[in-house]
RNA sequence: GGAGAGGUGGCUGAGCGGUUGAAGGCGGCGGUCUCGAAAACCGUUGUACUGUUAUGCAGUACCGAGGGUUCGAAUCCCUCCCUCUCCGCCA
Protein backbone atom coordinates (compact mmCIF):
# COMPACT_ATOMS: atom_id res chain seq x y z
CA UNK A 1 0.00 0.00 0.00
CA UNK A 2 1.22 3.54 -1.02
CA UNK A 3 0.35 6.58 1.50
CA UNK A 4 -3.38 8.25 0.25
CA UNK A 5 -1.02 11.30 0.88
CA UNK A 6 1.39 10.49 -1.85
CA UNK A 7 -2.06 9.71 -4.28
CA UNK A 8 -3.49 13.29 -3.48
CA UNK A 9 -0.86 15.34 -3.55
CA UNK A 10 0.83 13.84 -6.54
CA UNK A 11 -1.68 11.86 -8.83
CA UNK A 12 0.41 12.33 -11.98
CA UNK A 13 3.31 10.55 -10.42
CA UNK A 14 0.88 7.66 -9.02
CA UNK A 15 0.19 7.42 -12.58
CA UNK A 16 3.18 7.54 -14.39
CA UNK A 17 4.78 4.95 -12.19
CA UNK A 18 1.45 2.66 -12.98
CA UNK A 19 2.37 3.11 -16.19
CA UNK A 20 6.15 1.95 -15.95
CA UNK A 21 5.24 -1.32 -14.61
CA UNK A 22 2.33 -1.70 -17.07
CA UNK A 23 -0.19 -1.98 -14.61
CA UNK A 24 -3.73 -0.86 -16.28
CA UNK A 25 -6.03 -2.15 -14.32
CA UNK A 26 -5.80 0.79 -11.47
CA UNK A 27 -8.01 4.14 -12.32
CA UNK A 28 -5.63 6.29 -10.22
CA UNK A 29 -7.99 9.63 -11.49
CA UNK A 30 -10.79 7.83 -10.36
CA UNK A 31 -9.06 6.80 -6.51
CA UNK A 32 -8.25 10.58 -6.26
CA UNK A 33 -12.41 11.44 -7.14
CA UNK A 34 -13.50 8.34 -4.75
CA UNK A 35 -10.99 9.96 -1.80
CA UNK A 36 -12.23 13.33 -2.66
CA UNK A 37 -15.77 12.54 -2.27
CA UNK A 38 -15.18 10.23 0.70
CA UNK A 39 -13.52 13.17 3.26
CA UNK A 40 -16.34 15.74 2.39
CA UNK A 41 -19.10 12.69 3.43
CA UNK A 42 -16.79 12.15 6.93
CA UNK A 43 -16.89 16.24 7.04
CA UNK A 44 -20.50 15.76 6.79
CA UNK A 45 -20.89 13.21 8.91
CA UNK A 46 -19.02 14.40 12.10
CA UNK A 47 -20.50 17.43 11.92
CA UNK A 48 -23.77 15.89 11.97
CA UNK A 49 -22.82 13.92 15.24
CA UNK A 50 -21.59 16.89 16.47
CA UNK A 51 -25.08 18.29 16.70
CA UNK A 52 -26.38 14.70 17.65
CA UNK A 53 -24.13 14.45 20.62
CA UNK A 54 -24.43 18.13 21.83
CA UNK A 55 -28.64 17.56 21.77
CA UNK A 56 -28.20 14.44 23.38
CA UNK A 57 -26.68 16.63 26.09
CA UNK A 58 -29.91 18.41 26.77
CA UNK A 59 -32.47 15.68 26.22
CA UNK A 60 -33.14 15.19 29.81
CA UNK A 61 -34.25 19.10 30.52
CA UNK A 62 -35.58 19.52 27.30
CA UNK A 63 -37.90 16.76 25.55
CA UNK A 64 -37.81 18.38 22.14
CA UNK A 65 -34.35 17.83 21.70
CA UNK A 66 -35.12 14.37 21.58
CA UNK A 67 -37.54 14.93 17.99
CA UNK A 68 -34.73 17.22 16.78
CA UNK A 69 -32.01 13.68 16.90
CA UNK A 70 -34.59 11.05 16.19
CA UNK A 71 -35.33 13.96 13.09
CA UNK A 72 -31.38 13.45 11.85
CA UNK A 73 -31.48 9.71 12.10
CA UNK A 74 -32.11 8.93 8.83
CA UNK A 75 -30.51 11.38 7.08
CA UNK A 76 -27.38 10.09 9.14
CA UNK A 77 -27.36 6.47 8.39
CA UNK A 78 -27.39 7.03 4.75
CA UNK A 79 -24.61 8.92 5.04
CA UNK A 80 -22.79 6.10 6.82
CA UNK A 81 -23.60 3.85 4.40
CA UNK A 82 -22.56 5.74 1.81
CA UNK A 83 -18.81 6.10 3.49
CA UNK A 84 -18.60 2.68 3.90
CA UNK A 85 -19.04 1.97 0.68
CA UNK A 86 -16.54 4.74 -0.22
CA UNK A 87 -14.29 3.36 1.97
CA UNK A 88 -14.50 0.12 0.53
CA UNK A 89 -14.11 1.32 -2.98
CA UNK A 90 -11.07 3.33 -2.23
CA UNK A 91 -9.36 0.27 -0.51
CA UNK A 92 -9.97 -2.03 -2.99
CA UNK A 93 -8.52 0.43 -5.54
CA UNK A 94 -5.77 1.35 -3.48
CA UNK A 95 -4.83 -2.40 -2.93
CA UNK A 96 -3.77 -2.77 -6.09
CA UNK A 97 -1.70 0.26 -6.07
CA UNK A 98 2.16 -1.22 -6.77
CA UNK A 99 4.98 0.12 -4.37
CA UNK A 100 6.97 3.01 -6.00
CA UNK A 101 10.50 2.07 -7.76
CA UNK A 102 14.11 2.61 -6.65
CA UNK A 103 15.84 5.01 -8.91
CA UNK A 104 18.23 2.52 -10.28
CA UNK A 105 15.68 -0.25 -11.42
CA UNK A 106 16.17 -1.07 -15.38
CA UNK A 107 13.42 -0.57 -17.72
CA UNK A 108 11.95 -4.02 -19.17
CA UNK A 109 9.85 -6.23 -20.11
CA UNK A 110 11.15 -9.74 -18.28
CA UNK A 111 13.88 -11.24 -17.37
CA UNK A 112 15.84 -11.11 -20.72
CA UNK A 113 16.25 -6.99 -19.68
CA UNK A 114 17.25 -7.65 -16.03
CA UNK A 115 20.93 -6.23 -15.97
CA UNK A 116 23.74 -8.06 -15.26
CA UNK A 117 26.33 -6.35 -12.04
CA UNK A 118 28.97 -9.02 -11.23
CA UNK A 119 29.92 -12.46 -12.60
CA UNK A 120 31.70 -14.31 -9.83
CA UNK A 121 33.53 -17.53 -9.43
CA UNK A 122 35.06 -19.75 -11.67
CA UNK A 123 33.27 -22.67 -14.08
CA UNK A 124 33.78 -26.36 -13.49
CA UNK A 125 35.30 -27.41 -16.45
CA UNK A 126 34.32 -31.13 -17.90
CA UNK A 127 35.74 -33.52 -20.29
CA UNK A 128 32.16 -35.09 -20.69
CA UNK A 129 29.11 -33.92 -21.29
CA UNK A 130 27.81 -32.13 -18.04
CA UNK A 131 24.26 -33.80 -17.02
CA UNK A 132 21.37 -31.80 -15.65
CA UNK A 133 19.96 -32.54 -12.48
CA UNK A 134 17.00 -34.22 -12.99
CA UNK A 135 19.26 -36.90 -15.08
CA UNK A 136 21.74 -36.86 -12.15
CA UNK A 137 19.34 -37.49 -9.40
CA UNK A 138 17.83 -40.11 -11.59
CA UNK A 139 21.04 -41.90 -11.75
CA UNK A 140 21.86 -41.45 -7.77
CA UNK A 141 18.49 -41.99 -6.85
CA UNK A 142 18.04 -39.12 -4.58
CA UNK A 143 15.24 -37.39 -6.79
CA UNK A 144 11.82 -38.64 -7.23
CA UNK A 145 9.28 -36.85 -8.93
CA UNK A 146 7.13 -39.79 -10.48
CA UNK A 147 6.40 -40.76 -7.33
CA UNK A 148 5.56 -36.96 -5.77
CA UNK A 149 3.50 -37.37 -8.31
CA UNK A 150 2.08 -40.70 -7.32
CA UNK A 151 1.79 -39.47 -3.79
CA UNK A 152 0.28 -36.23 -4.45
CA UNK A 153 0.48 -34.26 -7.88
CA UNK A 154 2.96 -33.69 -10.86
CA UNK A 155 5.19 -30.72 -9.16
CA UNK A 156 5.57 -32.67 -6.48
CA UNK A 157 8.82 -34.53 -5.36
CA UNK A 158 11.11 -37.01 -3.40
CA UNK A 159 14.74 -35.77 -1.83
CA UNK A 160 15.90 -39.76 -1.13
CA UNK A 161 18.85 -41.12 0.35
CA UNK A 162 22.06 -38.90 0.03
CA UNK A 163 20.57 -36.43 -1.41
CA UNK A 164 17.99 -35.80 1.09
CA UNK A 165 21.13 -36.17 3.42
CA UNK A 166 22.57 -33.48 1.23
CA UNK A 167 19.59 -30.91 0.92
CA UNK A 168 19.27 -31.22 4.90
CA UNK A 169 22.87 -30.47 5.65
CA UNK A 170 22.55 -27.18 3.38
CA UNK A 171 19.76 -25.81 4.92
CA UNK A 172 21.01 -26.39 8.41
CA UNK A 173 24.75 -25.06 7.31
CA UNK A 174 22.37 -22.06 6.64
CA UNK A 175 20.49 -21.60 9.08
CA UNK A 176 23.53 -21.94 11.71
CA UNK A 177 25.65 -19.25 9.40
CA UNK A 178 23.09 -16.69 9.38
CA UNK A 179 22.49 -17.40 12.94
CA UNK A 180 25.97 -16.11 12.94
CA UNK A 181 25.27 -13.07 11.49
CA UNK A 182 22.98 -11.83 13.64
CA UNK A 183 19.55 -13.56 12.96
CA UNK A 184 16.98 -14.96 14.95
CA UNK A 185 15.96 -18.39 13.89
CA UNK A 186 12.47 -19.22 13.81
CA UNK A 187 10.54 -22.34 13.41
CA UNK A 188 7.27 -21.03 11.79
CA UNK A 189 3.72 -22.01 10.86
CA UNK A 190 3.05 -23.27 7.21
CA UNK A 191 -0.33 -21.32 7.12
CA UNK A 192 -1.57 -17.91 7.05
CA UNK A 193 -5.16 -16.08 7.08
CA UNK A 194 -5.80 -14.02 4.18
CA UNK A 195 -5.65 -10.81 6.41
CA UNK A 196 -1.56 -11.76 6.44
CA UNK A 197 -1.24 -13.04 2.59
CA UNK A 198 -3.04 -9.25 1.88
CA UNK A 199 -0.59 -7.44 4.42
CA UNK A 200 2.33 -8.75 3.11
CA UNK A 201 1.38 -7.95 -0.92
CA UNK A 202 0.58 -11.84 -2.22
CA UNK A 203 -2.93 -10.76 -1.96
CA UNK A 204 -4.70 -9.32 -4.25
CA UNK A 205 -1.65 -9.75 -6.67
CA UNK A 206 -0.48 -13.65 -6.62
CA UNK A 207 -4.50 -14.92 -5.80
CA UNK A 208 -3.83 -17.69 -7.97
CA UNK A 209 -0.66 -18.94 -6.22
CA UNK A 210 -1.95 -19.75 -3.59
CA UNK A 211 -3.43 -22.65 -2.30
CA UNK A 212 -6.33 -22.04 -0.02
CA UNK A 213 -7.45 -24.76 2.66
CA UNK A 214 -10.78 -25.57 2.21
CA UNK A 215 -13.72 -24.47 4.49
CA UNK A 216 -10.95 -22.32 6.19
CA UNK A 217 -9.48 -19.09 6.21
CA UNK A 218 -6.05 -20.01 5.46
CA UNK A 219 -3.66 -20.84 2.79
CA UNK A 220 -0.12 -22.80 2.63
CA UNK A 221 2.34 -20.29 2.53
CA UNK A 222 4.39 -19.50 -0.53
CA UNK A 223 7.68 -18.58 1.45
CA UNK A 224 7.73 -17.68 5.46
CA UNK A 225 8.17 -14.25 4.41
CA UNK A 226 4.60 -14.09 4.63
CA UNK A 227 4.46 -15.43 8.41
CA UNK A 228 7.69 -13.94 9.86
CA UNK A 229 6.57 -10.15 8.58
CA UNK A 230 3.12 -11.09 9.36
CA UNK A 231 4.74 -11.91 12.84
CA UNK A 232 4.90 -8.00 13.70
CA UNK A 233 1.49 -7.02 12.53
CA UNK A 234 -0.27 -3.67 14.63
CA UNK A 235 3.30 -3.56 16.44
CA UNK A 236 4.81 -0.67 17.72
CA UNK A 237 9.11 -1.20 17.40
CA UNK A 238 11.58 1.11 19.13
CA UNK A 239 14.66 2.25 17.47
CA UNK A 240 16.65 0.27 19.85
CA UNK A 241 15.60 -2.98 18.75
CA UNK A 242 15.85 -2.58 15.10
CA UNK A 243 17.15 -3.87 12.63
CA UNK A 244 15.33 -7.39 13.35
CA UNK A 245 17.20 -10.04 11.46
CA UNK A 246 14.63 -13.03 11.48
CA UNK A 247 15.28 -16.56 9.12
CA UNK A 248 13.41 -19.27 9.01
CA UNK A 249 13.02 -22.66 7.22
CA UNK A 250 10.01 -23.85 5.72
CA UNK A 251 8.28 -25.88 2.45
CA UNK A 252 6.76 -23.08 0.23
CA UNK A 253 3.99 -23.85 -1.81
CA UNK A 254 3.12 -22.72 -5.06
CA UNK A 255 0.40 -23.44 -7.14
CA UNK A 256 2.12 -21.93 -10.42
CA UNK A 257 -1.02 -21.27 -12.37
CA UNK A 258 -0.40 -20.16 -15.58
CA UNK A 259 3.54 -21.28 -15.94
CA UNK A 260 2.35 -25.13 -17.38
CA UNK A 261 4.80 -26.08 -19.59
CA UNK A 262 7.95 -23.80 -18.65
CA UNK A 263 10.79 -24.76 -17.22
CA UNK A 264 9.13 -28.12 -16.52
CA UNK A 265 11.95 -30.40 -16.31
CA UNK A 266 13.68 -31.47 -12.73
CA UNK A 267 12.36 -30.01 -9.69
CA UNK A 268 13.34 -26.69 -10.67
CA UNK A 269 9.82 -25.04 -10.83
CA UNK A 270 7.90 -27.59 -8.59
CA UNK A 271 4.43 -26.73 -6.17
CA UNK A 272 6.74 -27.41 -2.63
CA UNK A 273 9.86 -26.35 -2.56
CA UNK A 274 12.39 -25.57 0.69
CA UNK A 275 13.79 -22.29 1.61
CA UNK A 276 16.01 -20.44 4.16
CA UNK A 277 14.96 -16.91 4.04
CA UNK A 278 16.23 -13.61 5.34
CA UNK A 279 13.91 -10.86 6.99
CA UNK A 280 15.20 -7.83 7.87
CA UNK A 281 13.02 -4.62 9.57
CA UNK A 282 14.55 -1.65 10.01
CA UNK A 283 14.31 1.98 9.96
CA UNK A 284 13.87 3.81 6.36
CA UNK A 285 16.65 5.26 6.31
CA UNK A 286 18.57 1.60 6.61
CA UNK A 287 16.92 -0.04 4.24
CA UNK A 288 19.07 0.44 1.33
CA UNK A 289 22.18 -0.80 3.50
CA UNK A 290 20.13 -3.93 4.61
CA UNK A 291 19.19 -4.96 1.20
CA UNK A 292 23.21 -5.10 0.06
CA UNK A 293 23.57 -6.81 3.69
CA UNK A 294 21.20 -9.99 2.27
CA UNK A 295 22.87 -9.61 -0.62
CA UNK A 296 26.37 -9.92 0.33
CA UNK A 297 25.14 -13.20 2.94
CA UNK A 298 23.62 -14.67 -0.28
CA UNK A 299 27.09 -14.55 -1.83
CA UNK A 300 28.99 -15.47 0.77
CA UNK A 301 26.63 -18.70 0.87
CA UNK A 302 27.08 -19.67 -2.40
CA UNK A 303 30.95 -18.87 -2.66
CA UNK A 304 31.45 -20.99 0.52
CA UNK A 305 29.88 -23.56 -1.60
CA UNK A 306 32.16 -22.96 -4.41
CA UNK A 307 28.77 -22.35 -6.90
CA UNK A 308 29.89 -19.71 -9.61
CA UNK A 309 26.92 -17.13 -10.19
CA UNK A 310 25.69 -13.76 -11.45
CA UNK A 311 23.89 -10.80 -9.31
CA UNK A 312 21.63 -9.11 -11.50
CA UNK A 313 19.65 -5.61 -11.17
CA UNK A 314 16.00 -6.65 -11.74
CA UNK A 315 13.82 -4.71 -14.34
CA UNK A 316 10.59 -3.15 -13.95
CA UNK A 317 8.64 -5.36 -15.32
CA UNK A 318 10.28 -8.90 -13.67
CA UNK A 319 9.45 -6.86 -10.42
CA UNK A 320 6.93 -7.69 -8.38
CA UNK A 321 3.94 -4.99 -7.38
CA UNK A 322 5.28 -5.07 -4.04
CA UNK A 323 9.04 -4.54 -4.78
CA UNK A 324 10.86 -1.07 -4.72
CA UNK A 325 14.44 -2.61 -5.97
CA UNK A 326 15.34 -6.06 -6.41
CA UNK A 327 18.18 -8.69 -6.53
CA UNK A 328 18.47 -11.73 -8.58
CA UNK A 329 21.44 -14.14 -7.62
CA UNK A 330 21.89 -16.80 -10.51
CA UNK A 331 24.13 -19.71 -10.04
CA UNK A 332 25.69 -21.24 -12.62
CA UNK A 333 23.89 -24.75 -13.81
CA UNK A 334 26.58 -26.91 -15.47
CA UNK A 335 23.92 -29.34 -17.18
CA UNK A 336 21.84 -26.75 -18.06
CA UNK A 337 24.37 -24.65 -19.71
CA UNK A 338 23.36 -21.15 -17.88
CA UNK A 339 22.65 -19.25 -15.20
CA UNK A 340 19.39 -19.81 -13.32
CA UNK A 341 17.89 -17.94 -10.35
CA UNK A 342 18.51 -19.41 -7.00
CA UNK A 343 17.87 -16.36 -4.93
CA UNK A 344 15.73 -12.88 -4.92
CA UNK A 345 16.28 -10.12 -2.83
CA UNK A 346 14.04 -7.50 -2.00
CA UNK A 347 13.77 -3.89 -0.77
CA UNK A 348 9.73 -3.84 0.01
CA UNK A 349 10.39 -0.27 2.04
CA UNK A 350 7.08 0.67 3.98
CA UNK A 351 4.92 -1.82 1.51
CA UNK A 352 4.09 -4.18 3.67
CA UNK A 353 4.22 -2.61 6.61
CA UNK A 354 1.88 -0.06 6.16
CA UNK A 355 -0.87 -2.76 5.12
CA UNK A 356 0.28 -4.63 8.54
CA UNK A 357 0.51 -1.51 10.77
CA UNK A 358 4.05 -2.26 11.46
CA UNK A 359 5.74 0.78 12.91
CA UNK A 360 8.42 2.53 15.44
CA UNK A 361 8.52 5.95 16.94
CA UNK A 362 11.16 7.79 15.41
CA UNK A 363 13.77 10.06 17.24
CA UNK A 364 10.88 12.96 17.47
CA UNK A 365 8.45 10.32 19.06
CA UNK A 366 6.32 10.44 15.62
CA UNK A 367 4.98 6.90 14.75
CA UNK A 368 6.56 6.12 11.41
CA UNK A 369 6.20 2.55 9.07
CA UNK A 370 9.05 0.63 9.03
CA UNK A 371 11.03 -1.22 5.86
CA UNK A 372 11.25 -4.57 5.23
CA UNK A 373 13.77 -6.40 2.98
CA UNK A 374 12.64 -10.44 2.13
CA UNK A 375 15.57 -11.89 0.43
CA UNK A 376 16.27 -15.96 -0.31
CA UNK A 377 19.58 -17.67 1.53
CA UNK A 378 19.61 -20.81 -0.46
CA UNK A 379 16.31 -23.06 -1.77
CA UNK A 380 16.25 -27.04 -3.22
CA UNK A 381 17.77 -25.34 -6.73
CA UNK A 382 20.50 -24.67 -4.78
CA UNK A 383 21.16 -28.23 -4.46
CA UNK A 384 20.29 -28.80 -8.05
CA UNK A 385 23.24 -26.17 -8.57
CA UNK A 386 25.43 -28.30 -6.53
CA UNK A 387 24.63 -31.66 -8.35
CA UNK A 388 25.23 -30.27 -11.81
CA UNK A 389 28.55 -28.39 -11.04
CA UNK A 390 30.26 -31.27 -8.52
CA UNK A 391 29.32 -33.91 -10.99
CA UNK A 392 31.52 -36.24 -12.30
CA UNK A 393 31.92 -38.47 -15.45
CA UNK A 394 29.56 -41.86 -14.02
CA UNK A 395 27.59 -39.53 -12.43
CA UNK A 396 28.86 -39.41 -9.16
CA UNK A 397 28.50 -36.10 -6.87
CA UNK A 398 31.52 -34.42 -5.11
CA UNK A 399 29.76 -32.70 -1.56
CA UNK A 400 31.09 -29.20 -1.15
CA UNK A 401 33.85 -29.20 2.04
CA UNK A 402 31.46 -27.03 4.43
CA UNK A 403 28.41 -28.94 3.76
CA UNK A 404 31.09 -32.81 4.77
CA UNK A 405 30.99 -32.18 8.46
CA UNK A 406 26.88 -32.05 8.30
CA UNK A 407 26.60 -35.11 5.37
CA UNK A 408 28.74 -37.57 7.15
CA UNK A 409 30.26 -38.47 3.21
CA UNK A 410 32.19 -36.48 0.47
CA UNK A 411 30.88 -37.96 -2.44
CA UNK A 412 27.49 -38.98 -3.62
CA UNK A 413 28.35 -42.49 -6.00
CA UNK A 414 27.11 -43.46 -8.66
CA UNK A 415 25.65 -47.32 -8.97
C1' G B 1 -14.35 -32.57 21.17
C1' G B 2 -16.97 -31.55 26.48
C1' A B 3 -17.41 -27.90 30.81
C1' G B 4 -16.34 -23.19 32.78
C1' A B 5 -13.88 -18.02 33.03
C1' G B 6 -12.48 -13.79 30.57
C1' G B 7 -11.02 -9.97 26.66
C1' U B 8 -10.79 -2.02 29.15
C1' G B 9 -5.14 2.88 27.76
C1' G B 10 2.57 1.13 27.51
C1' C B 11 1.43 -2.41 31.86
C1' U B 12 -1.89 -3.46 36.10
C1' G B 13 -6.84 -2.73 37.39
C1' A B 14 -11.95 -0.06 38.48
C1' G B 15 -16.34 1.09 35.99
C1' C B 16 -21.73 -2.24 34.14
C1' G B 17 -27.07 3.50 30.30
C1' G B 18 -25.52 10.18 30.42
C1' U B 19 -20.67 15.24 33.52
C1' U B 20 -16.01 8.28 31.69
C1' G B 21 -11.30 9.17 26.80
C1' A B 22 -12.18 6.29 30.75
C1' A B 23 -10.77 6.10 38.78
C1' G B 24 -6.46 4.08 41.52
C1' G B 25 -1.57 1.99 40.99
C1' C B 26 2.98 1.14 37.99
C1' G B 27 5.87 3.02 34.14
C1' G B 28 7.20 7.55 31.01
C1' C B 29 7.96 12.95 30.79
C1' G B 30 8.57 17.93 33.35
C1' G B 31 9.46 20.37 38.04
C1' U B 32 10.61 21.16 43.55
C1' C B 33 14.40 19.38 46.90
C1' U B 34 20.01 17.89 46.49
C1' C B 35 27.00 19.13 45.44
C1' G B 36 24.84 14.96 42.57
C1' A B 37 21.66 10.76 42.89
C1' A B 38 17.83 8.07 45.41
C1' A B 39 13.44 8.89 48.19
C1' A B 40 9.44 12.18 48.85
C1' C B 41 6.14 15.80 46.90
C1' C B 42 3.68 18.68 42.71
C1' G B 43 2.25 18.64 37.66
C1' U B 44 1.77 16.01 33.12
C1' U B 45 1.16 11.68 30.05
C1' G B 46 -3.46 7.26 24.51
C1' U B 47 -4.26 6.39 19.20
C1' A B 48 -6.38 7.26 14.43
C1' C B 49 -8.96 10.28 11.16
C1' U B 50 -11.08 15.15 9.38
C1' G B 51 -10.77 20.40 9.25
C1' U B 52 -7.86 24.33 10.29
C1' U B 53 -5.73 31.28 11.16
C1' A B 54 -1.19 24.27 11.59
C1' U B 55 5.33 21.89 16.58
C1' G B 56 -1.31 25.06 18.38
C1' C B 57 -6.77 24.68 18.08
C1' A B 58 -11.61 22.38 16.97
C1' G B 59 -14.44 18.08 15.73
C1' U B 60 -15.29 12.77 15.09
C1' A B 61 -14.19 7.80 16.24
C1' C B 62 -11.93 4.05 19.27
C1' C B 63 -12.84 -0.06 26.10
C1' G B 64 -11.52 -7.95 21.18
C1' A B 65 -14.51 -7.60 15.98
C1' G B 66 -19.20 -6.80 13.59
C1' G B 67 -24.42 -5.85 14.02
C1' G B 68 -28.82 -4.23 17.15
C1' U B 69 -31.77 -1.43 21.11
C1' U B 70 -31.63 3.96 22.73
C1' C B 71 -32.09 10.97 22.24
C1' G B 72 -27.42 8.79 24.29
C1' A B 73 -23.64 2.37 25.13
C1' A B 74 -17.17 0.46 27.68
C1' U B 75 -21.92 -0.38 30.22
C1' C B 76 -28.14 -3.78 27.64
C1' C B 77 -29.15 -7.65 23.37
C1' C B 78 -27.30 -10.83 19.14
C1' U B 79 -23.32 -13.02 16.09
C1' C B 80 -18.30 -13.99 15.50
C1' C B 81 -13.02 -14.08 16.91
C1' C B 82 -9.34 -14.77 20.51
C1' U B 83 -7.15 -16.05 25.37
C1' C B 84 -7.09 -18.82 29.96
C1' U B 85 -8.55 -23.12 33.37
C1' C B 86 -10.37 -28.22 33.93
C1' C B 87 -11.66 -33.00 31.37
C1' G B 88 -11.04 -36.15 26.99
C1' C B 89 -8.02 -37.28 22.60
C1' C B 90 -3.26 -36.82 20.38
C1' A B 91 2.61 -35.90 17.49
Amino acid sequence: MIDIKILRDDPAGVKANCLRRGITNVDVDALVALDGELRSVIQNIEAMRAKRNELSKQCRENPEARDQVKAMKGELAEKEARETALRAELAAGMSWLPNFLDKRVPDGHGDEDNVELRVVGEMPQFDFKPRDHQELGEILGIIDTARGGKVAQSGFFFWKGKGAQLATAMFFWVQQELVKRGFTLFMSPCAAKEKTLFGTGYLPFFADETYQLAGEDLALIGTSEQTLIGYHADDLLTSEEMPLRYTSFTPCFRTEAGSYGKETRGIFRVHQFHKVEQIIFCEPGDSEAAHEECLVNEEYLLQQLGLPYRVVNVCVGDLGAPGFMKYDTEAWFAGYGGYREVCSNSNLTDFQTRRLGVRYKDENGKRQFVHTISATAVTDRVVCAILENFQEADGSVRVPEVLQQYTGFDRIEAG
